[in-house]
DNA sequence: GGCGCAAGGTCAAAGAAGGTCAAAAAGGGA
DNA sequence: TCCCTTTTTGACCTTCTTTGACCTTGCGCC
């Protein structure tokens, strides 16, 4: 069902989580290893899914002792519950990173993919009608709206303040 | 009697309402294979009895590991009270108006104490820094967030019908 | 410096979905 | 029957993924 791409994003995306500082060193090779799968792939993930627009900085090195080094841009991507990823949304939001964002929960099992596509189409339709730089408060405040109420459900799990 | 439409939809409706979130995700061409059809006759159901109108979300990939994803976005009835609230939000809100909207809300039992405490104190938050005019924006937007996630699941407790 | 290996990078072609659109066919009222 | 709406089909389009051949860069060693 889901795809190559898929799973090595969320391959990196977990090694992402669960590094402390919200940066990761790894070799192209090993991944597509792992994979099992041409390096190029690896390098076609971090094109489409790493982008500075999804808030990531991507670094590498060729030759001997090479490497790729994946930086979230916005420190603390390590979300233990949804108020940990408080600090993570600005006053602003760009849609780039509130897809990234709401990616992320998914893959970190936060946010049920239900709940992401609701947020997500919500999203759409408060920022549809409003230019920059407005648009982006809105995202920013219609995501943290959500999440509000995401993590009041969730009592004992989450909770914000 | 029944079109192929009419059959399609009792279909993906079926798979909808066994589902524990309503949510769902199908191939086009699985669907279109099931029932012996084009696969533009799938496309057709979905414009036709999955709109937003009727409370549905459609969110779709192409490319391999490509997917249709059909979300109900009310498992529950929405409650009377919050539909009701609904247009009494317009795309700006002042903090007067939010406060009155909480307290009704609180009062009809729709919030439970905390959850209204939760919003006002998020709604005061994100319209602390803003000027007017923006400063209703956001308080709308907020505003609705919550409720959008308050209408629609709220983890476990999510059933259709 | 020149050589060669060990990375990673590029790019384009092939493959795998889903989307569009308009014409044809089938229903359904007046 | 005539006209209008809804379904069905199919040719063609766009987007995303996967693969592979070939290129570039960094390093260590003569």
């Amino acid at each position: 069902m889901s795809s190559l791409t898929d799973r090595i994003e969320a391959y990196l995306m977990h090694l992402l989580l669960r590094s402390k500082d919200g940066c990761i060193e790894v070799r192209r090779a090993d991944v597509a290893d792992r994979f099992a799968c041409v390096p190029s792939q690896v390098t076609y993930v971090l094109a489409t899914r790493f982008t500075p627009d999804r808030g990531f900085i991507v670094e590498s090195r060729r030759g001997g002792g090479g490497y790729i080094r994946i930086v979230a841009r916005h420190p603390r991507p390590v979300p233990k519950g949804l108020a940990a990823v408080w600090p993570r949304i600005g006053r602003t939001l760009s849609a780039g990173e509130a897809e990234g964002l709401l990616r992320s929960l998914e893959q970190a099992g936060l946010l049920t993919r239900r709940e992401a596509a609701l947020m997500r189409q919500t999203v759409r339709q408060e920022a549809d009608w409003a230019n920059p730089p407005v648009d982006g408060l809105l995202r920013a405040a219609v995501v943290k709206g959500m999440l509000v109420m995401l993590s009041s459900s969730r009592p004992g799990q989450d909770r914000i303040g």
